[in-house]
This record gives structure tokens, C-alpha cells and sequence, in this order.
DNA sequence: CTGAAAGCGCTTACAG
DNA sequence: CTGAAAGCGCTTACAG
């Protein structure tokens, strides 16, 4: 189990070379002679080398590792982001680091502390830091691209276009023919929340402004879905439509509605945001994010700053796409 | 963005002194004067140092990074075996680096020759791969503990106890009075599967070897459960619950009587294994697997190893837990 | 095309 | 208690 590695120097010695010269087949320099280059590769199969990546690390400066600090998540959302660096980064060479910090953005700072020297840059996923704790904990030495975080200047930061998804479902919704739309919000302190409700407000008064404009505040829980409507219900409120911010309340919102035998969406549509599986299941109209494609282009961006391609920062948005289902009855 | 780092030696400088007293502050050695410790102290403050781990992982031949590596995922399970393992890594002052390996035992092996020289040891998952490749394809200077992989007698294996799951699902269906079970299981080749259906076989002839055991492979799909069941009915075979080897097939399992109107619980009970949150959503009685526990329980096991705390390798079972919900109405 | 040597930033006996 | 020096395993100008 613990048989020591073969160092450069063993590889060196078996093939009757120098160590510069192991090191230059390793790297694919050229000028090295055929005869030469034949002998070094023996040598390393017959010792099964594989080179020290710390070493190779400390001598340039580089470890072809990227830090990826997310915020502590449960579910899909989750693992189709790192699926979607990890594919990106293995197509470029280069390994994950994988830290999960707390909403403590002193914690975070040590978190990302801990990868100095380790990795070549940073992917930071902050929605529960204010940006200018954010901007306090990024290390300054390390280039990083933020997703879903609160813009920053300095840094490229991914994000989803609620503002686009949200006015292609709003206007399924009216052609639909749906003029009663309710929005159930995320907690007004959360970015994407206060975008979709704001976007919301504003497709509407873009596409059908004679039409009543309603936005109750929940928290991104199915139970808070189910609580706002039934809140709905027993108010009398005249609505045709519902449409969650995200899909667990859109499903909390179904719960609600059919406990008490309205039709969807005959008597009332409903609508979520996401995707996630259950959504596909239960036949809930929803947008999709592309989470995988998110994760994908952060690591390119990433990687392309490393590399020396760089471009300037900018909040890059994501649209999502919309997926009608039976719940719209599109 | 590129601001240089400072070294150890810009510390030492700062503070006038050695290198070596830095190094000794910084790894907490006593016999460091206080007036020194904290003249170090204020010098690393002022020039924001933070150790290079490179540096530091080479001179020591410690990286304390754990290697993952894991097959391509989908889901929660993916995102509770992470979580559990980041968990579990963050209390020992270790960090995850993250791979994913593709059915290709040739590109494992790439992805665990990477990590050479970046991590003390290696997770490893690879439910996919026959107990041979796996073993050929672990690097033999790396200490590594197997998560839901075939068996190797080198190596400790953390494994769902499918034998116990099973057998507490049956005790449960026999207990509300199901008296014909049917077994929807995965495929063959999948090692849970084919525990899980040899468990089912097992509890029958233990508890009711009267009943009929009845065990249809499938392939822990939705659509395969569902696809399973019609066949059941079409076939006017009788039964009176439904076991489904994971919770996708019991849905598809629910869909498929659901449409053709029979009732669920009150003709025939329905009952999944992994407790996925759709499970919980839709009412359905399955066996919870904490797979974040294994998650953490991998990295303790692996740390235990690392640090010399060294126990035989074994097999290790971690036990579900019933869950009793609408679809077999405790 | 190849080798000897310095250097990357740490840690750790070894002296003192 | 502290410092000078060697060494960890690589890479890379610099000579030749």
C-alpha cells in the first residue's frame, strides 16, 4: 500500500540520462532525439512513474487546479453544476478543488485561504454574501469568476436572466389567455428573488399594462407556495394564474389548489422556475437553466483568463428556456 | 488581480528572523519564545501571508487533499455523498479533489494519476467496474477506501446494507397484511440490484416461506416500473403490494395503477428503496439510505488510515431506515 | 540535443 | 529558544 513513488531521478537513472532531459519528454519539448526520448519512456513504464504534481507545482507556478467554493447546497442544483465544471475542466487539464463555505464570510475567507498555492484560480458561488463582504474575502492574489453572486466590478460573474425567463413565461401565460397572474416571490433579500419579482412587475407592464400586477413574498419553500395560496383562496381573490418563482413553490401552490378541487389549469394555471425532476414529473410548466451549462462556461472563462485570453468581466446571464407542460396546457 | 504572494521570507524579513521560526509558529511547535510568536504573528498579518501548499506538500510528502473519485452522477445522491464527504474532510483539515471517471477503467486510471502527488489517499466509487479492473486501476502508492464498489479484499468498502433494508421493507408489507409481493428489481449486473432482489428472495423464505416469490428485473428506471406493472396487470396476475428495488421504478410503479384506477394503498401497496425527495412528495414508503453518512463515514475511515489509525479493511454496511408513508399506509 | 546547477517555498534535523 | 543549511521533486535558463 505505502511502496514509495518513483521520483524523476529513479526514471533518470534507469534510462542512463539526466533529470533535464526526463523533465523535457514529459513536457513534449522538442529537441530532444528520438534514441532519447525512446529510452525515457521505457524508463518510466518499467518504473511506473508518474510525476510529482506538487513538485511541478512549486518550480511553475501553476497546479492546473481550479477552487471551486460553493455555498453549502442540497439536491440538483448542486451536483449539474459540478458536473458541468468538472466536464469543462477535464477537457482542459485541469482538476477540481471543492470546498463548501458557510454563510460566515470569515469562514469563507479561510476556505478560500486554504487554496492558496493549491490551485490556479477560483469559481465562487457568494448569493449569501453582500458584495462587499464578497469583495473582502476574494483573495487578491487569485484570479477569480463568480456565479450567481452579487456583482463585483472586478470579477466576471454568471448568472441566470431571470429578466428573459421570466418574460417568456409571463407571455405563455397571456397567450394562454390568463389576465389574473399572481407571483409568488423568493425572499426579497435573495438576488434571484428580487429579479424575477422585479422582471415580473415589468413584463407585465410591457406586454398587457391594463392587467393587475400582484406579487406575494414567499421563500422559495413548497410550504410557503401552499400558505400563499391558501391565503389566496380564502380572501376570494380573483386569480386564473400562478407563477412561482421556483418550482418548489409552484408545487406547494398545486398542493394548495387541488386540496380544494380547483382545476388546473382550467380554473387556474400554474407556473414554476427551474426544472428540477419532480417539475417533469407532475407535468408543472416551468423555465429550465441550464445549471451544467453554467458551471461549464464558468470554468472556461476561468481557465481562459489563466491561460492569458482574457476578456473583460462582465455579468454574463444564462437564459432559461421555457418548458410548457400540462399545467399551463400550453 | 496578479498581486504576488508573500513568502515565507518576506515574513522572516518583516519580523527579523529565520525562516525556521516562521515555519515553527506556523506549525504550532512549542519552544517558540511569545515575544517571537508574536512579532511572526504581526508580520504575517501585515503582509497577508498565507502559506504556499505546494511548497509546503512537498517538503512534508502530506497534501492532506483526498482524492474522489467518483462515476459520471446524476442528483441527490451525488450532492449527499459530496456533501457528507466535504463535511467529514473539513473537521480533519482536509480538502476534496474531485474527479469524475467515465466506464472507461483506462481513463479511471488517468483520472487517479492525476491526483498523484496532490492527495494523501483516494475515495473511490466505481460500481461499474469488475472487481479485477478496480484493482489493477488503484494506484498502489495510495491508500483508498472503496464507496459502493466491488468487493477487494485490500481495501475497505462502504456499502448500503441492502440485506437489512430489504428484509425491514417485507417485515413491514407482511406486517400490513400483503401476502403477494412482487419485486421489481434493477438490472442483474448492478451489484445493489442483485443484492436487493437475493435479500428479497431471502426474507420471504425466512419470514413466510408460504408466499409466492415473485421478482421481475427492471432497470431502476420510472419508465421501467411502469412498464413492469402493465405488464403485471395485462397479465391478470395477483398481487397486493409493489417492491421496488429504488424509488424511480416505485413511481413508475404508482403511474401505472394510478391510470388504470386502482387504489393505492387499499388494493396494492407500494413501496420504493432510497427515499428521494420525490418520495416524500408523493407520499411513497421507502427504505431512507444516508448517504451522506457514508459519505462522511468514507472520509473518516480514509483520514483514520492516513494518520495511522489503522484498522483491518472490511466491508462496511450502513443500515437503512424504514420509512412508512401513504403508498403501504403503515 | 544534453547535462550541471539554481531555484520554486516550505520543513526539519542539527548546531549553538 | 533560534538560525544556517540541506532537502522535498520538479523545471528551466545557461553552457556546451
Amino acid at each position: 500500500m505505502a511502496k514509495p513513488a518513483a521520483t524523476i531521478r529513479d526514471v533518470a537513472r534507469v534510462a542512463g540520462l539526466s533529470v533535464a532531459s526526463i523533465s523535457r519528454v514529459l513536457n513534449g519539448h522538442n529537441h530532444v532525439h528520438p534514441d532519447t526520448r525512446k529510452k525515457v519512456l521505457d524508463a518510466m513504464n518499467a518504473l511506473g512513474y508518474v510525476p510529482n504534481a506538487a513538485a511541478r507545482s512549486l518550480s511553475t507556478a501553476k497546479s492546473h487546479a481550479i477552487g471551486v467554493v460553493l455555498p453549502d447546497m442540497h439536491g440538483e442544483f448542486f451536483s449539474e453544476l459540478i458536473r458541468g465544471m468538472d466536464k469543462a475542466a477535464s477537457e482542459r487539464g485541469y482538476l477540481l478543488l471543492l470546498s463548501t463555505m458557510h454563510a460566515d464570510s470569515v469562514l469563507a475567507g479561510q476556505a478560500m485561504g486554504a487554496m492558496r498555492g493549491r490551485v490556479d484560480g477560483l469559481i465562487v458561488m457568494a448569493p449569501q454574501l453582500a458584495a462587499a463582504d464578497l469583495a473582502r474575502t476574494l483573495p487578491a492574489s487569485l484570479p477569480a469568476v463568480l456565479v450567481n453572486s452579487p456583482d463585483d466590478a472586478g470579477h466576471h460573474n454568471l448568472r441566470i436572466d431571470n429578466r428573459g425567463g421570466v418574460m417568456l413565461m409571463v407571455r405563455h401565460l397571456l397567450a394562454n389567455g390568463h389576465r389574473n397572474i399572481v407571483h409568488l416571490s423568493g425572499l426579497f433579500g435573495n438576488l434571484d428573488a428580487m429579479e424575477r419579482a422585479q422582471a415580473f412587475r415589468d413584463a407585465l407592464a410591457t406586454l398587457a399594462p391594463e392587467l393587475p400586477v400582484r406579487v406575494l413574498e414567499g421563500d422559495f419553500s413548497d410550504e410557503s407556495g401552499e400558505r400563499l395560496v391558501q391565503k389566496l383562496l380564502a380572501e376570494g381573490m380573483e386569480f386564473d394564474a400562478i407563477f412561482a418563482a421556483n418550482d418548489m413553490m409552484a408545487l406547494g401552490a398545486l398542493q394548495a389548489l387541488r386540496t380544494v378541487g380547483v382545476r388546473v389549469p382550467a380554473q387556474v394555471a400554474v407556473a414554476g422556475f427551474d426544472d428540477v425532476p419532480l417539475a417533469r414529473y407532475l407535468g408543472l410548466s416551468t423555465m429550465r437553466v441550464d445549471i451544467a451549462g453554467i458551471g461549464e462556461r464558468a470554468v472556461a472563462r476561468l481557465v481562459d483568463e489563466l491561460e492569458g485570453r482574457t476578456t473583460t468581466p462582465a455579468v454574463e446571464r444564462l437564459t432559461p428556456a421555457l418548458i410548457a407542460r400540462a399545467t399551463t396546457a400550453s
